[in-house]
DNA sequence: GCTCTTATTTTCCGCTGTCAATAAAAGAAA
DNA sequence: TTTCTTTTATTGACAGCGGAAAATAAGAGC
C-alpha cells in the first residue's frame, strides 16, 4: 500500500514510541505520568519515546488541561492538585503534517485537507464526470493538487493521502478489487494515485476508513470494541474487536446492510428480500414514501419533508425503516458484545424520524446483558467519509513509516 | 480466576517460549525451523525456548513426521527432501500433565480427564441431583476426586481443572454471573471448587471453552478468524477474532441463538418471536414435530426417527430449522468475514435432515466474498463439551502461569 | 574421506523498557 | 525567606529478549 513517494518520515523507532503517539494523539493533551498509564509503560518509557518526537516536532509541550477524561466529570473540581511539582502537558502538534482525503462515490469527489489530528483545514466536494478508473484517477489527481497548493501556503507538508471507496477493498495491497458504485474490478489504486500526485497512498474501504476515523478520534477513542453503523444510500457497519478494525477473511466484513430483517420484505438488489438495506436504505424509503404517499418524492430530503408534514404513513415509513436499523444493531450487539455503537452517516438527517424505533427494535432484540451496550448517535457533516480517508492515511504514516534503524 | 492451589508450573519464561509451545501443540510435532517460521521467530530464539520445556519434560524430541501441513497434501513425497541434515521434530509431550473438564448442565455433569494435547484418557457422566450451588459444587467436588484418583495411577500430575457453563460468565474473575439453566447468579465457582479439589481452577462459559478446544485442537488451529455454531437444545456461537476469543463487553458475544430469523415465526423465551433458537433448537424441533405428525415425540432422537420415515410434514420440519441455522451462519459471516465456520453440536445427529438447507441459506444470505468461508460440520461426541472445559484449563496452565524471573 | 546441503546451536550484540535514585517545580510551613 | 512536602519528570545503570552471523552437526553422494 505504501507506495513510492516518502517526504516525511515519522520517528517511531520503537513500539513504545508508537504507543505513546497515539495515546496522545486520541486522548489530547497528557501529561507524561498519565499517557504511560494509558498506553501501559512506565513514565521512564514515556519520557524516553516523547524526546524524539518532541525534537521532530510531531508533539509539543504546553496546551489546555483540556483533553478531558471523557463526559460526566466534575466541571471545576479536580482542576488541579495544587501540590507537588505541577505536570507538564504533552500534546500532538497538528500543524506538523498534513494530509489529504478523498471519497470517491460513483457521481462525486468530496476531499478534505486536514492536519495531524485529522481536523478539516479545507473540504472539497466535485462531480465526477466519468466513473471509468482511468479519468477518475485523474479527477482524483486534480482535486488533490487543487489541495496541495493551498497546503503550500501553510508551510506544513503533506505526508499522505487516503482514498475511501465503497466495496471489497484490499488496503494492503492498495488495490479496489470490486467497487459496485464505480464500477471498478482490481484497480492497483494506490500505486497509480501514488504516482499522479507524488504522495504516500493509502487505499481502505469507505466505512472501514470511517472507523479509523471514530477509533482514533471520535467516539471510538480509547475503546477496544465497537462498531460504527452508518446510514445513507446503503447500511454499513464498520467493527472494532480487540482493538483492531475487522477486515474480514476475504475483504468482506460488517455487512449489516444485507441482514435479512423480514423473509416477507421488499426485494433487495442483493437477491434477497427484505435486507435492512431494502427497507432502510436510502433508496427504499424515496421509493416506499413515494408509494405510500403518491407523491413525486425526488430524493430523500423530500421524503424527509413529508414525513414531516405527517402525511398519513409517512411516519411509517421511517418507523419501519429504524426498526430494520435497530435489529441490525442487536444483531451486532448480540454476536460481538461491543461497548459502543455509533450511529452515523447521511442518513442521520431523518433521526428524529425513527430515532424511537431504533432505540425500541434494539432494546427488544438485544440479548441479556448486550442491551447495556452504549448507542449513540454522531452528525456526519458531508467531508466526514474523507476525513475518514485522511485519517487512514495518519494511521498508515505513524504506524507503517519504519525511518527505524536499518529501514 | 487462579485460585489457590499451584502443584506444577509451567516455565514459559518469555513470550516467545509460550508462542512456540503452543504452536508445536496446535501444529503436532514440527522442527524448530518450521516452528520459527509459523510463530514469526528466528531458529535462534526457538532453541532457546524449546531447551526448558525440554528439560522440564512439556517437549519431548522426535516423533512421526505426521502433523501434517494440513488436509490435500500429497500422500507419499514430500516425505523428506533427503538432503542435508534431517529435521528433527520436537512435539508436546502429553503425558507431562493432565487436566479435568467439567461440563455442568442443569442436569447431568460430563467430566473428562485429558493430558497436555487434550486427548481424553476418560470420560464420566453423571446426573446432577441438586442444581443449587451448594450441592452441584460437591456433585463436581465428588466427579473431581474420582477422576484424581484414576490420575494417580498414571503419575501424571493434574495441572488444572476447568469448569464450563452455559450462560454469562466471567472468565478473569472465575464466577459465574447467571447461568438460567443451573439457575445460579453471581457463584464465585472458581475460588469455591478450587478449595474443593485443591487445583487450579478456570470457568468459563461452555462456548467459549469449546471455541477455544476447537481453536488449539480442532478445526480452528492456526486461523486467526473463525467461528464455532453449536446445534443442540440451544444454539450457540463461539468466535475467534484477530486470534482471540470474543468475549464481548458485557460478557455477552456470540448469541446468534436469538437472532430473528422470521418476525412471524414461533415465540421464543427471550421475549422475541422467530429466532434460530425457536425454530431450530431442539425443544422447538420436538414441539413443531408434535404439532406437525401428532405422535408423541418424547426427545429429539425420536424426532429425527419420524423424520427418517418420511412422514408428511416431519422433513419440513428440520429443512426449516437448517434454513434458521443457515441464516444464521450467513449473519455471522457478512459481519466477520471468518475464514471458516465450524458447525458442531448434538443436533449435528440430524445433520443429514438439514445439511442441505444450511448450506442453500447460507449461500443465498451470504453477502459477496463472505460466501467463500468454508463452512465444515464436526461431530460433537457427548464429552466434548467437558474437553472444552479442559482445554480452557490448559489455557489457563499455559498462559497465566508466571513461573517468570521475578514472578 | 570429502563435499554439499540443510538443521541446529553458539556467540555475541543491540535494543527496549524497568528500576531506583535524582532533579525539578510548585505550594505550605516555619 | 528558607525549608519541607508532595508530585512530576528525568537520568543512568541494568537485565532480558530476541536477532544476525558464524560455527557446528548430520546425513547423502561421490
Amino acid at each position: 500500500m505504501r507506495s513510492t513517494p516518502r517526504a516525511e518520515t515519522f520517528p517511531a523507532q520503537t513500539p513504545a514510541a508508537a504507543q505513546v503517539f497515539t495515546t496522545v494523539l486520541s486522548h489530547g493533551p497528557l501529561t507524561r505520568l498519565e499517557a504511560g498509564r494509558r498506553a501501559g509503560l512506565s513514565p521512564a518509557a514515556v519520557t524516553k519515546a516523547v524526546r524524539p518526537l518532541l525534537a521532530a516536532g510531531y508533539l509539543v509541550e504546553g496546551g489546555d488541561p483540556a483533553g478531558g477524561t471523557g463526559p460526566g466529570e466534575g466541571p471545576v473540581e479536580e482542576a488541579r492538585p495544587a501540590l507537588g511539582r505541577p505536570a507538564g502537558l504533552v500534546r500532538v502538534n497538528g500543524e506538523r503534517a498534513l494530509f489529504i482525503g478523498v471519497k470517491a462515490t460513483g457521481d462525486e469527489l468530496i476531499a478534505v485537507l486536514t492536519d495531524l489530528c485529522c481536523r478539516v483545514r479545507l473540504a472539497r466536494r466535485t462531480p465526477l464526470p466519468d466513473r471509468a478508473a482511468g479519468p477518475a484517477l485523474a479527477s482524483i489527481a486534480d482535486l488533490v493538487h487543487e489541495l496541495l497548493a493551498h497546503a503550500a501556503e501553510s508551510g506544513a507538508p503533506v505526508a499522505g493521502l487516503g482514498i475511501a471507496v465503497s466495496g471489497d477493498v484490499d488496503r494492503a495491497e492498495g488495490a479496489v478489487r470490486y467497487s459496485p458504485f464505480l464500477d471498478w474490478r482490481d484497480v492497483p489504486l494506490a500505486g497509480l494515485a501514488a504516482t499522479a500526485c507524488g504522495l504516500p497512498v493509502t487505499v481502505d474501504n469507505d466505512v472501514r476508513a470511517l472507523t479509523v476515523a471514530e477509533r482514533w478520534f471520535g467516539a471510538g477513542a480509547g475503546l477496544s470494541d465497537f462498531a460504527v453503523v452508518t446510514v445513507g444510500a446503503g447500511i454499513g457497519c464498520g467493527l472494532v474487536v480487540h482493538g483492531r478494525v475487522v477486515a474480514g477473511a476475504h475483504g468482506v466484513a460488517g455487512e449489516i446492510g444485507h441482514l435479512v430483517v423480514d423473509p416477507a420484505g421488499p426485494p433487495c438488489h442483493c437477491g434477497n428480500r427484505g435486507c435492512v438495506e431494502a427497507i432502510a436504505g436510502d433508496a427504499a424509503i424515496v421509493a416506499r414514501m413515494r408509494e405510500v404517499t403518491g407523491h413525486q418524492v425526488p430524493d430523500s430530503a423530500a421524503a424527509v419533508a413529508l414525513a414531516h408534514q405527517d402525511l398519513p404513513g409517512a411516519r411509517e415509513v421511517y418507523a419501519r425503516a429504524g426498526e430494520a436499523i435497530g435489529r441490525g444493531i442487536a444483531t451486532v450487539a448480540n454476536l460481538l458484545g461491543p461497548e459502543r455503537v455509533i450511529i452515523s452517516g447521511e442518513g442521520l438527517a431523518a433521526y428524529d424520524l425513527f430515532a424511537e424505533q431504533i432505540r425500541e427494535a434494539f432494546t427488544t432484540a438485544a440479548f441479556g446483558s448486550a442491551a447495556r451496550c452504549d448507542v449513540r448517535t454522531r452528525p456526519l457533516p458531508f467531508e466526514e467519509w474523507a476525513r475518514g480517508a485522511a485519517a487512514a492515511a495518519i494511521q498508515t504514516f505513524i504506524t507503517e513509516n519504519p525511518a527505524r534503524g536499518k529501514g
